[in-house]
DNA sequence: CATGAATGAGAATTCATTCAT
DNA sequence: TATGAATGAATTCTCATTCAT
């Protein structure tokens, strides 16, 4: 039984993020949740104190999740400017597979709290890219910029060309060969400027 | 009459412009929408067969003028530099001061149908920087690129740069001094590659 | 359509007090109201913010107007034992006749608000005992005592004897005869205390 | 077995028993009286055929114990004078401290057989002043007067005066010095009325 | 044409009760 | 027997839409 309430925990976390990744926080009604995953209504109060308290945690984690990643990657490469291609690359690969935060940055939330912790979420997302361009600068392999703003256009161009024509309510065909090659070239130009 | 229907059809256009430029599509409700024009709820099915179309309307309309806006801009500049900063210069004065279709871009609607149309504003949107593309790369100005993923990259960095710190969530006075030039600059860098 | 609308309220008020007498707070959900007052559920929150507020109007309009009619006709008597005795009897038959604050008596409420207003009524209606004690003592019509037990005792003592075997949910034929003259002179000797 | 059986039974109605007293009726649902019974939900419906039950057994339970007080106390007292004043007095102590059936004269139950079993109650708790006061009649010590009036005036009125300041939502500490001995008065003078 | 009161479906949340383990 | 997860009906409240006036 152990095993059965984490299982539901994880299902109603499923089928919430599912909601919200196919119709927006609006589809993610308590009761489409329960019934997407197999549960009353009821059940989901086990387990979630408040259906604010499920979103946010679905967009934490997922923002959370991601921001781990990025530095995990970013770690790895030596130069700032494969740093930025690696994550640029890597969030761009994992959106066109669909197990990252797309939802977190189109999706409007219904509620003040979620809504405070999509913005929190946004910030940490930014600033694995303002230590990145941060460091490129101090390094000289950036050319001086105002790191918040070029950290918003990175963020920007890539969600707007991976994240919304990925997104479900949209068709999944028109994949585009080397998008992610393409955005990855888009931004380190933009950041380089040479 | 005649004035008059066509009177109250553009302040029920105008009323819930505002209403959702200042609080998102959850703001403009019905009965919101129906004081601020200063006309009962009953009045605004008269002029609009739904709230979805009123809706709708206001996205179609506001990315048309701005659409129209653009082209009008580009037109006037030379050199397709000139004219991509121009148009990231003009839509980020205006988004700044408030009166263009921001909100288009980051307010989910609460209705499949306005979502539908939000996404066929931002292609229509993403047109007029795929042209202005098409002609620099023609003309030899701005090296062989993906057009597709090139402008969406340029829509979504400003719109995240500028519409994101303009939202009504946030605070309008902690704009950044010249953050629209320093968008120009990162959008042109990246088109130009050099 | 002025009208329909005073009437309207008057019948959600006139709804919901009864259901509160027949069966206490609980017995009067906002579907129970609606529907004994021939209503949607939307409808009562055109007249009332939200069921507390009705509930509250409830009872504040009951308690005030019980107080004005004590206040009124306390006035008229003379000595301080006449007045008590017009007020207990005054209280005592409308009681009987089922239009008075009773249900302000024994139904406790469901919610924080209504129960402050509840506490607050009690207080505006024991306050017409205390006056007409201080009265009393000072007259020398009654012995000294403390005024604030004797008050409580007096409302207390007709509200058991009167309310309770009133109250719908009892069966109303046991009025036992003269019940209020009985109540009065209970009262009366407990407070001359000869 | 039979013990542990027993055990429950009794740590259910314990735990109950403090709930409805400190909270009322309303506090006191299944789950919260499990946990501080320290057993289950399922477990009170091994030994309760439902909430009702339960509560009803409470309310009876706590009214024959007062009722059994009563008596013991009445019939150590010679006079019928002393004998109402030792109950009033006897009830009066046990309020205050907080160890009787306080809570059964206020909270309103939230179910309709629980308030049944309180009408019963109360009706059982004023048999013996009715017994008392038949006694006192009969013996010369009170003038004649309706007993079933009187017996409800007595309840009400030190159910009013110490119940009422005494319940959850009012601070205790304000007990006014000598209430009990004011409310013993106020009750003999009444039923003596001299 | 305009009004705005009324509707009623749908949203989040609670809780007595049941039942598989 | 005991557990406590799961149920689902009921509750308060919102809002797009309709229609009598």
């Amino acid at each position: 039984m152990e095993q059965r309430l984490k299982d539901n925990r994880e299902r109603i976390l499923k089928a919430a993020r599912k909601l919200v990744a196919q119709g927006g926080f609006r589809a993610a009604s308590v009761s489409a949740v329960s019934k997407a995953a197999g549960l009353s209504t009821g059940a989901i109060y086990r387990y979630f104190p408040s259906k604010s308290a499920l979103m946010v945690e679905i967009l934490t984690h997922a923002v959370s999740h991601e921001v781990d990643v990025l530095r995990e990657i970013t770690a790895r490469a030596d130069s700032s400017t494969d740093k930025l291609a690696a994550a640029v690359r890597s969030f761009g690969t994992r959106a066109l597979e669909g197990r990252n935060l797309a939802y977190a940055f189109i999706a409007e939330p219904t509620d003040p709290e979620v809504e405070a912790a999509r913005i929190v979420g946004r910030e940490d997302f930014g600033d694995v890219f303002k230590d990145l361009l941060h460091e490129g600068i101090d390094r000289g392999e950036f050319p001086a910029q105002s790191v918040d703003v070029t950290a918003a256009c990175i963020v920007g161009a890539f969600t707007e060309a991976l994240v919304r024509p990925v997104a479900p309510t949209t068709l999944p065909e028109a994949a585009e060969p080397d998008l992610v090659e393409k955005i990855v070239v888009f931004c380190v130009a933009a950041v380089r400027r040479a």
